[in-house]
DNA sequence: TATGGTTGTCTATATCAATAGACATTTTAA
DNA sequence: TTAAAATGTCTATTGATATAGACAACCATA
């Protein structure tokens, strides 16, 4: 079911990079879990088809992004692997979503600005075109490990001060909550997949090539009048989407 | 908000690719859509910071993937753009699901496969580890472009010769209906991000590089009992998923 | 029809990616 | 203590990737 690992060449992306992808996706799937480490080099090599000095680079990699650490004489040992399950439902919420599985939670105000709605964001959240509205950007941490970027948008008449509020409680529920919005549901979400680019691979501590999972949200209150729109882009290696219907 | 183009050196994601895959993503964004070409190469290569040759490089992988085509003295122009809207819900259909956003409609069975279930698909179909299971291969295309590649598990006892009803009628609905279960909800959806493996570049007419979207769903009838789960692997770059709340 | 803007082709050079082989160093276990 | 198994380091060679420059071929339009 895990598939052969397989890896192909003069495609633009270096062996030893698919390689490295494919054993960070091995580790998180649980793969290798009874003995805590990754095979031998020479074995590696042999199932990949590729020179030991290839998988040593894909190990190196790795080994830069903490995720596993070689021991001269013993082996290569697995140091972290993870993957959040974030559920998606009328009721997402960040915060209480992660929560459980992780022992300590962050929440960045990275920036907040007062502007003008393009027309794509007026259509979401139900104003005029050039109707004013609150961005923020924040970026979101399980574990002192960065989880999510996201950018939101909100009505700025309706919710004036919602980035004091936000960087106060760190949780967009309580913001709501101190301006008034008791609660809210999840009316829509998009999925989609892209490469991440420069400024998200700074921020997630990613490396290059690395796939973003994007979530499209609206969230209406209990009327259904929209009260947030946001784009949050997910590191694909640290988490999945779960709904429930 | 589409943000900047940049490219990173170095990486093991060769310069030409990384290029590529921005324009084939800002192709699907509709930018460009104004004049219905990509911006001349040196151009491109001014906003990229790299040689001229090397965006070349880029748009001869995408004019290999018919997305763009070069016309000497006028330009290049884009041929195809496409992104279907697929939608998850209760009441999720492949077929129904994508109709109206595709004039044909195509499912193929690749393989079927009667087979001891693992832990894993024991315990999403609720039978006991070792029960058989029957497993179907299917690829399904929009206007005779593969869309996904899915493999589904189904209780062998219960739904015996599903494989010659998905067959003919190339629809799980119909499938389930002529064998006595005429309705059937989605019970859960789990969605990540990888990359493609070589079996999946191969059948989805992929580049090595490219994105998966993979839903692991599993569908109930309507008193809850498990009739199938499947793993669907989608070329991200031509779907996105909605779930409506 | 002349000109500017665009893609196509060629040569040359430097760096990265991958293979190959040899041997050192460290750990584990016989 | 020894041997086997594993990672670490070094040299050498080949092909892919990227840059640089020059010029040809083609198209639209003033």
């Amino acid at each position: 079911m895990a598939g052969l690992k397989q890896v192909q060449r003069q495609t633009g992306v270096a062996l030893w990079r698919q390689i490295a992808d494919r054993i960070r996706e091995a580790i998180g799937n649980g793969a290798y879990d009874e003995t805590g480490m990754v095979p031998p080099e020479t074995v590696l090599a042999l199932q990949f088809g590729v020179n030991r000095h290839t998988v040593r680079s894909a190990l190196a990699a790795l080994a830069q992004e903490g995720i596993v650490r070689a021991v001269q004489g013993r082996g290569t040992l697995i140091e972290r692997k993870e993957r959040l399950n974030f559920p998606i439902t009328r009721r997402t919420r960040f915060t209480a979503g992660i929560g459980d599985q992780a022992r300590e939670m962050r929440s960045l105000l990275l920036d907040e600005v007062k502007e003008e709605a393009s027309s794509e964001i007026a259509r979401w959240l139900g104003l005029k075109p050039g109707a004013t509205v609150i961005r923020l950007e924040t970026l979101r941490e399980a574990d002192k490990r960065p989880v999510s970027k996201a950018t939101s948008w909100f009505p700025a008449e309706r919710f004036a001060g919602i980035g004091e509020a936000y960087r106060k409680h760190q949780s967009i529920t309580k913001a709501f909550a101190e301006l008034g919005l008791a609660d809210y549901v999840r009316a829509t979400t998009e999925v989609t997949a892209a490469h991440a680019d420069t400024a998200d691979l700074a921020d997630l501590e990613l490396t290059p090539g690395a796939i973003l999972l994007i979530a499209k949200a609206m969230n209406t209150d209990l009327d259904g009048v929209p009260v947030q729109y946001s784009i949050s882009r997910f590191a694909a290696d640290r988490v999945q989407f779960t709904i429930e219907n």
